[in-house]
DNA sequence: GATGAATGAGGCTTCATTCAT
DNA sequence: CATGAATGAAGCCTCATTCAT
């Protein structure tokens, strides 16, 4: 019965196991990569966690820099299918934003350093290659939060005397959170549910539209 | 009797030309860091940008990692400087907040980019031992703020709802913008200037108390 | 019983598809050596080629030293036969020689190149094991053709001047031109029977017994 | 007396030191390469024979390539200096290549095989940077040769019947023996300026203008 | 038998750091 | 003091070879 089931899965074992043993190699490479950071992160480390050898890891990924990439665009993708998501859901443009909000913060801690990792350090010096298709993915995600912005001021729930691209810049400045936020977040209580809910009221009534002003 | 003349002159001429000498080389190893990033910066490329030997860098710095220490240490200094004279002078704290980002994105793009790469890149993976100073030295400028905030919750021109730590964390997010907001500030026409006044507007009015609200 | 029956059939099925794989494996091995050269060429790339698994290379060759071997015990004993049978026949010692040269050139001008690839690459650095054995059997072909020499010594043919393994030696400095020969056969329009024809007057008009001569 | 003799040469200890180092390196570098060819010539083994640490092979030569490279120009202008020279000499052509063989096989043993490895293992296969400049060099001691042979044609000391540019070929033929030349050389105790007046006598016999013929 | 994933020794290269001059 | 040549640890990557399936 079980390998009736089995045979309707259409990878064979052999690539299952592939998938599977590449999956870890990600995982590992991402935990040294949060620990080390790109540069201190040893193709020898993330094998030895793994447990295989360092040949190994190059029947997975061509390169150390395709490796890092590949754990780049997985992440990305998720991320920006999240995004994706919520920005055609229905309701306030508000409501997306601190939706967002949520979804990052809420989802896992971890990738908050991940992806600080990538945007501060990696992108710009490293990445000759791909750099130009991770600003790519990223621009897509940019364009989206624009997207509700622009919604939003059309709708009147934000202000017009802000421009877009500011907003869009103070945005990711709540997404990508330095070393004292990491920090923070660890020495206090606070979850990151409750900071990404803090966060969104206060990015959202920052750009809102004020009955009284001009 | 050589070395009581000595004495008598505080700064000798070496001494002046050594202050000199180690300005130039932390000067110029700013200028590696913000091209090249931390590791893909070598002391090599720094003498020789300074016009030294590479082993003349080490008779000021012990090592690499204290110079970049050294050269944070300068940086965070004259950053919490500035914030102390803020800090300190009159007006509501709004105002304060609003000339702390005047004074940081209108003084140096480039320091902008600088710590940037100082606190994503550098502070969390290497720098074990100056790695703790370095944050005790943050956390000063984080207790300034800090006392900012307070005070404006005090004087009601704050909102109680929200935990002071969140909001200096978010007034961090808005003093280190990732690669992205740096790219932007780039390709877009903003000043420097006019984004800090934007996003005083959005933190302000984001942190503000409202009125029709509990 | 099974066994018994095996025995009968000297050639079973299997045996006939494993020579057949086993040349083609030579061949491919061939091709990727005259392409790449020795230690560019890779096991991966020639099992690639045949079609096969890495690993099923090793079924037939204990190493790529000894594929390599085998390559060129296969090449050689091809060559031998040819000036056996060249040796053997009638005529002259000098038209001997110019068929030689004629089987040599006109048959491939491919096995120029994998002759040099072989004892000009290979031969010297590596086979420390097999070294000996290829030097015997190309000893063999420089005793035919020391008795080739020799034979037209005695008749009057070639001059008594020049010691025949000089002669040998010049006459094997023709048969294994360097990369720029090859080049030159490439650029110019000569064919290899006519470079052939000329070299063999080249040669025997040089050992010539002269005339006026001593 | 000494000194000031040693003073009025241009270069400095340091820069006479680096020049002597260099050519150590250059020297050893030319050992292994002989012993073990371009392949199995390790940095790691040229620096220990020289008795100095890996990295400072790369003090003087960018990288192996260079280090081989610049191996095989300094014996290239050395050649075709000595080619040069003899070109330019008195005499008659088959005089002329008679002493270029004698300065071939008369100078060094070792050189032979030097070439022997350049011409045949690495130019075609590596030096994709380099393999260009070589071969133009290689080009101009091919022109110079292939002057000196219409000089003799012109003189009618040599046949016409034979296109010039194979009898370029053969007379490198005579220049790059294969291992087997080299080992009999070994063997036999025929001296190299004994081989190379039998090699002239054979190859300059070989293209002489046969009084009797067409 | 075949397969091809896994191995790991070995090679090239970089660069922070040292130290004799 | 200043220098910069020398060092050598450490990293990335390749590929012949092995072995469980």
């Amino acid at each position: 019965m079980e390998q009736s089931e089995a045979k309707t899965v259409p990878f064979s074992l052999k690539e299952r196991q592939r998938r599977e043993r590449e999956e870890l190699i990600l995982q590992m490479a991402e935990e040294v990569l949060l620990e080390k950071g790109y540069y201190e992160a040893s193709i020898d480390e993330i094998a030895s966690r793994v447990g295989i050898a360092k040949g190994t890891v190059y029947l997975h990924f061509a390169s150390k820099e395709d490796l890092i990439f590949a754990l780049m665009m997985r992440e990305i993708k998720q991320v920006l299918a999240d995004v994706e998501i919520i920005a055609n859901s229905e309701g306030s443009a508000q409501n997306k934003l601190e939706h967002i909000l949520q979804s990052w913060y809420g989802n896992v801690i971890k990738r908050i350093q991940l992806f600080s990792e990538l945007f501060h350090n990696v992108t710009p010096h490293r990445f000759k290659e791909h750099g130009k298709k991770v600003m790519e993915m990223w621009e897509g995600a940019a364009e989206t939060i624009r997207n509700i912005l622009d919604e939003g001021k059309a709708r009147g729930e934000f202000t017009e005397d802000i421009p877009t691209v500011v907003m869009v810049s103070a945005f990711f400045g709540l997404l990508s959170p330095g070393s004292y936020v990491r920090l923070m977040l660890k020495e206090t209580n606070i979850a990151g549910a409750d900071l990404a809910k803090y966060l969104g009221r206060i990015y959202c009534q920052g750009i809102a539209k004020q009955e009284g002003k001009s």
